[in-house]
DNA sequence: CCCCAAACTGACCATTTGGTCAGGAATGGC
DNA sequence: GCCATTCCTGACCAAATGGTCAGTTTGGGG
């Protein structure tokens, strides 16, 4: 692997594991088994770097927000609830990255355009029909899937592989949202 | 209001609104109007600081769950649903706090309790005689719920006030463990 | 009024941080 | 073999951080 690649993937896994304003470059670095500069040669800065970490996630997510436009009916939520699970357990650390960096919406950019996706995703849910009540369900159920998933060990859930956990998931989320 | 609570509170706030590595001992002092020397005066580091910080929470979080006890029934789980969402309104700061560092338990301890609190709190939720199925439901319902509330504005939550969000949340989590 | 302990502070320190820069390897096209 | 471009690094810098300390202010009890 490429030492862009391989910094890449170092500072997904140290910036999940230590959250990022405590993971600082010279770790990524020692990490990654590069230098620090050579770190600040591929990513212009730590801001960028946070950027090029979560791009992939926030491909993803932009992708699942234009397919799933309009939940108006229940086949549509359904659907949703799919690939919302599939992109959770796809991008695990980015999810834990972001879910865990509220404060670093306004200063890191990549931070800031996924709490607004999440909010268009909410708005996405949110539709008229459905009442107050039922737009918390689902707004509970989706989060709560978030972050069952990302926090570690707290529903001892986080040492089923992905495939075990894919169906089960998915099962549950659907029974939460009334789609079974 | 005494120096010593008002660095606490602007302390609570400055933690949750920015992150506890983010937030410097130098930040809350001039947000508490007070020196930098005077906080690490009346909070020895900035580590008992946080601890300080989140002592009521944690000490409310405990007589939860030892006033929970093994949820064998389903009327057991009911009122621990009810307690819990108290819990979550009552400190949602301290909460966020909780919930946005989990990276950081295995070096300020009171975070590292309270994570252990979490676990046991699943655990305690997690009684044998509830299927695979179940025990994720639950999981997913109070940790959707404790992130809903935790999170700014994903929700379009958060303008509500404690009052009028207690009583639909209760009943939101009701109908995801299927109390009602 | 005095005194002493508690409260508070500015100055200071070692360390770490993000970032710059000039220069040294490596690598591929000619 | 040579050259240019890309890759990579050690040395360096200004700023910020957590924490110490010596000394000043403050306020209540005798």
């Amino acid at each position: 692997m490429s030492h862009h690649d391989q910094i890449l993937q170092t500072a997904l896994q140290r910036f999940a594991h230590q959250g990022i304003a405590a993971t600082s470059i010279q770790d990524v670095a020692d990490h990654a088994g590069v230098s620090k500069a050579s770190v600040l040669y591929h990513f212009s800065s730590k801001e960028h770097l946070v950027d090029e970490v979560l791009s992939p996630a926030l491909k993803a997510l932009e992708t699942l927000l234009r397919e799933n436009q309009g939940l108006a009916d229940a086949e549509r939520r359904s659907s949703f609830v799919d690939a919302f699970v599939n992109f959770l357990l796809d991008h695990r650390l980015a999810s834990h990255i972001v879910v865990t960096h509220p404060y670093l919406a306004g200063s890191i950019a990549s931070l800031g355009r996924a709490n607004q996706l999440m909010v268009e995703l909410s708005d996405a849910v949110s539709v008229a029909e459905l009442g107050e009540t039922e737009r918390l369900r689902f707004g509970v159920a989706v989060s709560g899937a978030t972050y069952a998933l990302v926090s570690a060990g707290i529903l001892g859930v986080d040492n089923r592989t992905n495939d075990e956990l894919r169906p089960l998931l998915k099962s549950v989320l659907r029974q939460m949202t009334s789609l079974d």
